[in-house]
DNA sequence: CGCCAGGTGGGAT
DNA sequence: ATCCCACATGGC
């Protein structure tokens, strides 16, 4: 419930960074192949310059990843891409809020909660027509369908503000390291959210990189079913494998 | 097989 | 304020 004060988390950040090397996120499909970016749309080490398109690519990312693995999610955002590619506009807030309820949620099916996340993606595409410059969290929260996690992600990702990106995994990895039990509320939310930005500089390129390797270091090691605790490099500042020993 | 994934909103207590 | 549930596909 309570997180621990005296965790490290710049430590951890540069230690997971040394051990997994940069990770960039967030991965722009249409990009994928060109340049810079591999064949799923990661750009490691590189820095793209982020076009409107990439930055509404990403917000519908964000979106249709909830509470779903991104390996479906590519699969929903392969078909936007090559739909809306081959039907000529390419995928653009315009274009997902004129094709229908309907096809939009075909075409996301993949990605689970389809007739759900279809109905956010419209509410999202007429959102983003309208936009000018940088929205406020504020106004993200009011969309109906995005919440803290979406709308953080959406900020840092496509828009560089300075937020970090509270996400399950995170949560999580933070609850096994300062031995704490951190939910999924709105509260402990903003609270590890507050002390994380506290501990490192409000820079939007750091906050990126260590939520990547906060993921990575989830699926390749902590959240395993049998968490890989051996050359864990978080190993000599965590409290869960004190517990396990 | 069963479990769960880069959450959110709505409704009951 | 806090729980409980629906939403849904595909990978492991």
């Amino acid at each position: 419930m309570k997180t621990r004060r005296g965790t490290d988390f710049a430590r951890i950040y540069h230690i997971m960074l040394e051990s997994y090397g940069p990770q960039g996120w967030w991965p722009l499909l249409r990009r994928a192949g060109q340049p810079g970016f591999d064949e799923e749309g990661y750009h490691p080490g590189i820095e793209p310059e982020l076009h409107t398109t990439d930055r509404f690519e990403i917000a519908v990312g964000a979106v249709l990843t909830q509470n779903t693995s991104w390996k479906n999610v590519r699969k929903a955002l392969r078909n936007l891409n090559d739909y809306f590619r081959i039907s000529g506009t390419g995928l653009s807030p315009e274009a997902v809020c004129e094709i229908g309820r309907e096809s939009l949620a075909e075409l996301i099916k993949p990605s689970g909660y389809y007739n759900q996340k279809a109905g956010k993606l419209m509410i999202l595409g007429s959102f983003f027509a309208g936009l000018q410059g940088i929205p406020e969290r504020e106004e993200l929260l009011n969309l109906w369908g995005i919440g803290p996690e979406t709308a953080d992600s959406i900020l840092l990702y496509a828009f560089d503000r300075p937020v970090f990106v509270i996400d399950a995994y995170t949560r999580r990895i933070i609850s096994r390291i300062d031995g704490s039990d951190l939910d999924a509320s709105d509260r402990v939310y903003h609270r590890l959210q507050e002390t994380i930005q506290e501990a490192l500089p409000g820079d939007p390129l750091i906050y990126r990189e260590y939520h990547a390797l906060l993921v990575e270091h989830a699926k390749s090691r902590c959240m395993k079913r049998a968490p890989i605790c051996d050359d864990c490099p978080v190993r000599s500042m965590c409290n869960f494998v004190v517990q396990i020993l």
